[in-house]
DNA sequence: AATGAATGAGCATTCATTCAT
DNA sequence: AATGAATGAATGCTCATTCAT
């Protein structure tokens, strides 16, 4: 079957697929006991909710690096180092799992979005501040695989494309035309239709963690001097910085 | 490559995978023995090239709809009305499958991109007349959903990632490169640092198109209005259309 | 023994096990809550004695809901108000609760059958309060589904058929056959062969049981009539009552 | 059809459970290569049905010996030679497998109820003969273990309870009365209320097909002589036959 | 060439049993 | 003693691939 093509970024594999099972590391002992030995004591709920987080960070590296369905428990739960049972005692079944994992890794977007801009100078500014974050927060981490991801299984999923749409596409566009309005009045920015479109602002940052999961090693992308000239566009020539 | 021609827009997700079995159209043979109807005779060759032509389009279906591993060859036997063995006459797997396929959907797009921009006003009407061909084309038909199966399935497909670079990324940079240049020294364009990133401009499609798959029905989105703004931005205001 | 004594008749079975996921109370605290709420207090070897009849009791409905191999220690700890793991401080495995069980179960159908019968009057009359006390407290009750129990694993659990046959099945046989012969020599049944088969004086019996497990809905049996009838064949025409 | 024609008794058990992994017989090859050659040729229909029948024997087996819960469909493709996946080419899942296969087993018993008992002399020996056909055919055969397989499953299956009760029971008991009215119009039988009652003429052989396959080591019975014994009953001394 | 029945490795999920707390 | 989280072998079912017809 399957070769089991290498991810270019990220997470090591987690096993061959076809031919070789896996060395199958036999060591959930050995990885719990890490753990254990690497926090001095835990009680019982604790050491639930670091399994739990385990499962999550290994569930989330194993749905990046090969989509939903391709996602094969039994690694998670080996790179998790846990047994395969105990991923069902936090989560229903993989979709629930899939589909909860998105959701708690959106929150930090979220809270990202949330954050009311601080306006003190020029709003050009404070998109580039913003956007600063977004570069090096999201395009240059895992979060920005998340994005790809969602982009990816999205249509197959769609109570979490609603989700994202609702809870980051929707307020981060209505922050946008905030923005863009505040600018508009202020007249930083003179393309009034602007408001309309508030993804023109967004459009280079998609691009640009898409560009990095699919092309970075054909030809790396300065996403943050990109979205400068962006800025430029938008709110007229750089100032000389 | 007739036959299905053009089914213009998304294809209906045949069934959520986990839960619901597809309804699995049980007619083979109806499908068949309706292109065997459309054509009066045909000799060999060309009975083959056609069954060829209806799994490329059975399978882009599938592909599209549920994302390479949850496609099930079944499937794509059942819409191009043939067995499942016939599969194997034409393709050595399914992963050669998917990127023959992809390569093969792809060309459309590179012969878009490389039908040379004739520029014989403005640069900005070229790339509108681009940008139009563009969003009527791609964006808003099944092609753009292949952009998306390549962001999707990239990651996990290297040999399709370097092909989509190597024939569409890199060649539609250069050529958006050249305009950029000529904008420049026709003095349509004052951003000079835009000829570093040819990607601003294509950045609206793309996020349209993305936009369109995921998002299409909680707002739609006017991609050409969206471009025609993203144009204002780049070569100035809008001329008095 | 006590507590949830009496339950006189079928358990409503807990779900169709393939399909849907049994409706599960989630309240072991609270049922275990209960218990302790019953009795003001209670010293260890009570306290102990209580929860394994609580087992007892719900191992029983479950195994007579689902049959053996169905039923999940899940569901009985949940249902007996105890942990999975209390289970085993009282039985060694699943196997040998079901056969220390059923053991337990048949006692009482034991005590039934060795209770010397009265012979006062005729032995039509003994028999008959025979049968009645049967099909009162058996045929009409949770004990008879676990006669239906026995007839579903006895091949699968030789020890208890053994068990069975020597318990129950061999007594009462024996008893039969001394009424039997009793009223062959008082002149009460002139059928001298009946004593070779005493299992024809309580067929109908069995068949009841099996009738009401499986038929009751179609079609109700009055298994009481159906007995006296029986008991005319055997006896002669029924005196005039 | 035949193969595994009669096996006119018990199964044994194709494994041990708990313990021991069977030695599972790696041989399907070795299996169907046994077919092949059994018969000279067979088109493609006959093929299907020979595996079709093949598994149809080898599930009937597993679920007698170890009942449905317990069956591990691996065993059912061992014993009928074929692979695991052909299973699900004949049915949809293990729980319609079951289903059809009792339907299927159930159609011999229905015919032998339908065929209209020939009363050319005394009714009684239209039943006796009925009895020696059905102790010899069932209570002896594995159709006996057929009968006992659903009072042990028809709880967890309502839907055979019902086809049960439909083909076999309803119409059994509505033949049995009428044998039983004509005998007492003949004058041979004088329990009027036997009418009511026909459940207490097969009574016996039902007792005899479980006490054959629960006790038929402790003490064999002579399930015909006892029969005859139960005809005493009904009709009278024997006549000096 | 075309078919589709057959295969069997693969995988999600369950559940009896153990054991640290 | 009691708990219930954790385990991992077991099992129903799927689906890419093969091959006899």
């Amino acid at each position: 079957m399957a070769k089991r093509t290498d991810m270019p970024t990220r997470t090591p594999p987690a096993g061959r697929r076809t031919t070789i099972r896996a060395a199958a590391a036999k060591t959930p002992k050995a990885a719990s006991a890490k753990l254990a030995a690497e926090r001095p004591a835990a009680n019982r709920a604790e050491k639930s909710a670091e399994r739990r987080a385990a499962i999550v960070a290994a569930a989330m590296d194993e749905f990046i690096a090969r989509g939903f369905a391709a996602t094969r428990l039994d690694d998670v739960a080996k790179r998790a180092g846990v047994a395969k049972g105990t991923l069902y005692l936090h989560f229903k079944d993989k979709e629930s799992m899939f589909e909860e994992l998105i959701r708690t890794a959106v929150v930090p977007l979220i809270d990202r979005m949330a954050a009311p801009p601080q306006i003190t100078g020029p709003v050009r500014d404070a998109v580039e501040r913003f956007a600063e974050t977004f570069i090096h927060e999201i395009a240059e981490t895992r979060r920005g695989d998340i994005i790809r991801l969602i982009v990816a299984e999205g249509p197959r999923f769609p109570a979490i494309a609603d989700f994202y749409f609702r809870e980051v596409v929707s307020r981060g566009m209505a922050a946008m035309r905030a923005l863009i309005q505040l600018a508009i009045t202020r007249g930083e920015i003179r393309q009034r239709e602007l408001a309309q479109f508030p993804q023109l602002i967004v459009a280079p940052a998609i691009v640009a963690v898409i560009w990095q999961s699919l092309f970075a090693r054909h030809a790396p992308l300065d996403a943050l001097a990109m979205f400068r000239v962006h800025l430029d566009l938008i709110f007229g020539e750089r100032r000389t910085a």
